[in-house]
DNA sequence: CGCACTCTTGAGGGGGCTCAATTAGAGTGG
DNA sequence: CCACTCTAATTGAGCCCCCTCAAGAGTGCG
């Protein structure tokens, strides 16, 4: 097991830095590393978890069913993403948790947050800008949802998930491997995934992004920030707690 | 100024209980209470507010402007609710807030924030249960825009907004009183403005709900149920912390 | 009385939907 | 080694939901 010392996910500067005082109290936190297929529902929801994760590797998505069988795609999960929240301060999953790709977890015991808490009151302040990230994220989602056209929904998504994955290192020459199905993006966006398909052939054509195979290029990123309606200043990632 | 223990928002079950520990400790939090106007801008996207507040009474928006004048509104605000969480806990707001209604606010020093959560770590959970809660409401807004017609989106928006306000008492015999425009559903729910009123219509004609001069009256719930998409079971609204 | 704001209603067009069929690739088992 | 199955991606056809444009009514206010 990989101690919070050692954790290859400390070095980003996404993550907010650690003194070595709450790397201890985090590590007395952490009881165990979790591996799961891909494909494995790591959480479900309207379940009461024992456990709360943090992802090391691997990708994973977080989604709402509705009775009739739709998906709603609420955001894709990257290593440094905390997962099960939800479950550990309101009682109950609001969502599932499926994985992706294999992925490795960092596992936290429920019953002990409350414990770390009171032992050390700064990271509860973590949990709660963790919590409040998230929405941030999930509030764009909604904006590019609820006003932009398929295309620019798309060229948001594609963007936000190369960013996404820069931010932890996932970035090689080839670009990043994102292994998420074409319906996983249309149900993130609200799409049918016909029109899903079609729109990311119209992007290709107009030399703005690929996605084949699970390997995304971005081709032209300026072309793509205007067309996703994103600010070119305010694209640098928000930085955030690890857990 | 109303004192904590005689805040009028404490008795509503849909808030957690307090300890008489929890409210000392709050009430030297807060700083002081500020009335605003219909139509006032409390907090700015990108801007880093020196305060916190808590709606005590009035109706408010929350919403994010697009480079293009487009808005998505994220969610309403009603009594009880936590404001600029944030900038509290990430620098800078992601969206602004403007009052549809008079106001009453309960006002707190965002320096004093982190002191706070020093002195009371049950607090400080609190802020991560509050911010989890929000995620969760904007979570649920994005499956309904994402995943429904217009007429579920309305009818889903309208029962929220009913139960939210019956949440904090502020339905009468005669229905609930939320003036805000059709606008801001439409913004809202990713529709047009035509097609927000010809929707609106359709729900009178067919004798599920009402909202005329800024009363809500829903006639049929469970029909609302239904067509919203709602589980009958899970409506009861998740509890959360009152600050 | 003119202006601004909000709500309402009609008309026409298009973006994204569903239905349907095909291709490609990965297992799986005989 | 090849049928068979299953999943994911792709492409075409037709249609409808929701868009935009436009005009009008109701209300409050300077």
């Amino acid at each position: 097991m990989i101690s919070c010392r050692a954790c290859p996910l400390r070095r980003f500067e996404i993550f907010a830095p650690f003194s070595d005082d709450d790397e201890a109290q985090i590590q007395k936190f952490k009881v165990g590393e979790m591996i799961v297929e891909a494909g494995t529902t790591i959480l479900m929801e309207g379940a009461s978890s024992a456990q709360l994760y943090t992802a090391l590797q691997g990708l994973a998505v977080r989604y709402k069913t509705l009775a009739d069988g739709q998906r709603q795609v609420i955001n894709f999960v990257f290593p440094g993403d905390f997962i099960g929240l939800q479950a550990g301060v309101m009682n109950e999953m609001q969502h599932s948790v499926e994985s992706t790709t294999d992925m490795r977890l960092c596992v936290f015991d429920r019953k002990s947050l409350w414990q770390f808490i009171k032992s050390c009151p700064p990271r509860a302040f973590d949990l709660a800008w963790l919590s409040a990230v998230e929405e941030h994220l999930v509030a764009e989602a909604l904006t590019s949802v609820g006003q932009r056209d398929a295309i620019s929904r798309i060229a948001w998504a594609l963007l936000r998930l190369y960013q996404r994955g820069d931010a932890v290192g996932l970035v090689k020459p080839r670009g990043i491997f994102l292994p998420f199905r074409q319906q996983d993006l249309a149900d993130a966006m609200g799409l049918s995934l016909v029109h899903t398909n079609k729109t990311l052939a119209r992007l290709r054509e107009r030399g703005l992004a690929e996605w084949r195979d699970g390997w995304l290029k971005i081709v032209d990123i300026k072309g793509m920030q205007r067309l996703s309606g994103q600010d070119p200043d305010n694209s640098v990632s928000v930085q955030r707690p690890l857990m």
